[in-house]
DNA sequence: CCATATTCGTAGTGATCACTACGTAAATGC
DNA sequence: GCATTTACGTAGTGATCACTACGAATATGG
């Protein structure tokens, strides 16, 4: 992979001292770190021996830690969590989750990135001083669990599933299955140890 | 509930000076502060304030916060915890499963405690130095996984499952369910939510 | 009363935390 | 060349971390 590094075109540079370091780069090696440890357990301090930065070159790219995270979990959102947004996309209800476990269960467990979700994961047991940042984690995960709702709210809508059926309650039980797995997945689980799981709770699908 | 300190027998007292407070009320106060908050993010000056205690009659009593950590835990299998042993004694592998997710609503949203199951939350995103605290609470749950496993290869075995059930992969869906409820209740999920999330998995039970 | 044993309260220890002050280096605009 | 702008490296800041030294206090055993 020949780097390229950032806009070679015909942009105006901009006016100072150049930046020393790709952006991205850091910004991914901070993400991989508060994914594998989370929010409160990675310092400042092995944030700039991961990046390759001085206290000074984070803080003036990145603002502080609590900027650095935030722009972490976009970019996690953006890049490995995309595969949850694309999953909801299936053409039923039924199959919109069943590829988002099938998907959560390689994804999760994937070789060369920290297993389980940084949504999930990222934020647990913050001290009292970041809490806000756990609740920020929380909120996306209600996010989510909005959308799978709507997912299957819609299937309702259009005979995908048997009348009475409870979105809120599939949503939350489906919701809940990918927590776990989440949890399982940093416990040691194994792709198809999480397969069959997925397949599992598939089973409890109405109809 | 009228308290009688303790050993107020006739057995023979200690030497030295008696200690100035209850070292069970102290414990409790500790386990609530480690279940609530997590073992990193609960610093010793916080659970000496919670404890009613300074550092040194903590360190006098409970070693340090490791050990403190743990006796905690064992505080909370012993007590809190308890029900799960408790519905794995169902005459059924069915019913004891189903009654583990059902308590499990009721104890992971009880009032007056924390949310959620401290052998679950106490323990995640642990810096490197207190990686084996971590570590400690991973085994606590492999065996709750193998004590479900268990459960389940006894039903199998006299005939309450469809032969060619896979009792492995089954103990691992209700586990990771268990989990991913732990992590619902400290969302703020609800007693109802959990034990509709609970429904749900039962209908994945095989037969 | 005295020796022994254990806990008490006061007041800190060095290490690490997130974060920054400051003077220098390297780019652009004119 | 020279002012301006931005990033650089060095070296720290006060706050909090888990933990403890030390002498006084309070119990038992004789």
């Amino acid at each position: 992979m020949v780097a390229m590094k950032s806009g070679s075109g015909n942009e105006t540079r901009p006016r100072g001292r150049p930046r020393a370091f790709d952006r991205d780069e850091a910004l991914d090696a901070a993400m991989r770190l508060f994914w594998r440890r989370g929010y409160d357990a990675t310092s400042i301090s092995a944030l700039t021996e991961a990046m390759g930065l001085t206290p000074p070159q984070l803080y003036a790219a990145f603002g502080d830690k609590r900027r650095l995270f935030e722009e972490a979990v976009g970019k996690y959102l953006a890049e490995t969590g995309a595969f949850a947004a694309a999953a909801l996309e299936r053409p039923t209800a039924r199959e919109a989750v069943e590829a988002l476990l099938r998907d959560a269960a390689r994804e999760l467990t994937a070789p060369g990135q920290p297993p389980g979700c940084f949504c999930v994961l990222g934020a647990v047991n913050c001290g009292p001083e970041s809490a806000g940042v756990e609740e920020d984690l929380r909120r996306h995960r209600a996010a989510s669990e909005a959308a799978i709702r709507t997912r299957i709210e819609t299937g309702l809508g259009v005979g995908e599933l048997p009348a009475g059926t409870d979105p809120a309650a599939l949503a939350k039980f489906y919701t809940g299955v990918f927590q776990g797995m989440s949890f399982q997945a940093r416990d040691g689980a194994s792709r198809s140890d999480l397969e069959r799981v997925a397949e599992l709770a598939m089973s409890a699908w109405p109809g």
